[in-house]
DNA sequence: GCACTCGTTTGATCTACGTCAACACGGCAC
DNA sequence: GTGCCGTGTTGACGTAGATCAAACGAGTGC
């Protein structure tokens, strides 16, 4: 718990830091959000990165926390254990999101974090992430990001077993492109990186159901799909679902 | 963003500090778990105590986030605006609960707040809050709360449009029981502070079909129902409910 | 006392979505 | 090429829970 011992400003620039600087996440990497003057605490933070094949975790629920993670590249699930041993997927996650924000609490994980396909990973172990939070900017920052996750959550707890089927296909799609947006790519034309089954599972659909409705947006021509690749072809028509009464 | 001219531990009681010293809270809430040395930093805190009627609001959507607020008598949900202009319930607050944690990352509140019955809220107000965060001990305390409550909702988002009704209100009889255990009160017997309908709309469900499922375990001699009265007669019979296949 | 409202229970029916099942397509091994 | 497997689409049918409806009890005002 002492702080004295870091040379937080005096630190010489590493290979780490160089690797951050040139980072394609730009300013959505969690580091990187840092204020110019600080960004020389990187180094100290960011001890390593991970590979995942397809299917491999990254940590899983009840796992003793072992850090902070930053989405470099790929994509990933987190999914919450049910009582009755099924496993409900609450998040996906792209490059430039950050995982392991919920074991903070108690310092377990209460999700799996599995890779969709191959991923690069920057890990925070949790000694250093505690080091860094003693800086009031950083601070900050990880509250805002705790808090942003809270409004993500619950708008989306909000929507699963309220909305019907075509409104939550619809805002699925909506939240997609809005993401990709995000991103610096186009909001109408992307790829999915989750099969039918997994968006299913995320509405609290089945994937028949997920397939069906998929069908009925392209039949009004409101969007193309081949497999994963999606064009969207009327939003306004996606959007006005939203507030369909049925 | 100064913090220099906060004077933290020469600050003298104040009768405000008083209240808090007695208060029936006790360590449930949020300012009194600040370790001994630390309480001090109460009166700095605390600026006042809100009363709300029924049906009164703490705060609502989109409002500026006035500040942190924590239940000291009475009970609150919090329910969080949809698209078609519906609302849904994302929580119920009871004493020691803190509130408006949401409103961190944006500084705007992202669900409303109303009182069930009669309340009694002590409010933090933010620049007050910000102030106290900058001491790592409060800091830390806060991350926590705001970790805890991902994991709540996330828990609660996985339990929605997953699980059949039973599992459902089984869950949620199940969930109160242990907020009341928590809070020093009988797990097995309790008075519910929200509708039939309010219940629903928490859990994605009509209220004629929590009436007709708490009717069910009724039927069943788990549990006694008189309006609000709950009354737990077979524990496990309703925890078998939660791994049940349909 | 009566009238009125709101919350709750219970019954009868309807429907959106789940379930089961058949088939098509694409990638991969060989 | 052929066979296989995982993923996706589409159809037929079943059902959990929504919807519609009626009746009851507890409050509240007068």
């Amino acid at each position: 718990m002492t702080n004295s011992d870091i040379p937080l400003r005096e630190t010489a620039p590493t290979a780490t830091q160089a690797a951050c600087a040139q980072c394609s996440l730009g300013k959505l990497c969690f580091p990187r959000a840092l204020p110019a003057p600080f960004r020389a605490l990187l180094p100290m933070v960011q001890e390593k990165r991970i590979r995942l094949a397809r299917g491999e975790f990254l940590f899983h629920a009840r796992d003793a926390q072992a850090g902070i993670y930053a989405v470099k590249a790929g994509f990933l699930k987190t999914c919450m254990p049910l009582p009755d041993g099924q496993s409900k997927i609450v998040g996906f996650h792209a490059m430039g999101d950050v995982l392991g924000l919920d074991g903070l609490g108690r310092g377990t994980h209460t999700t799996d974090a599995m890779a969709l396909n191959g991923c690069e990973v920057c890990v925070i172990p949790l000694n250093k992430f505690e080091k860094l939070l003693e800086h009031p900017v950083e601070s900050v920052h990880v509250r805002q990001l705790l808090a942003r996750e809270i409004a993500r959550i619950e708008s989306q707890a909000a929507a699963v077993g309220t909305l019907s089927a075509k409104q939550l296909v619809a805002t699925f799609l909506l939240d997609t492109s809005a993401r990709w947006e995000n991103r610096g790519y186009s909001k109408n034309e992307f790829v999915l990186f989750m099969s039918r089954k997994e968006i299913g599972n995320f509405l609290g659909l089945t994937f028949e159901t997920v397939s069906r409705t998929l069908s009925y947006f392209q039949s009004r021509q409101w969007i193309t799909v081949h497999g994963k690749n999606v064009l969207i072809r009327d939003m306004p028509a996606l959007l006005s679902q939203l507030t369909q009464a049925t």
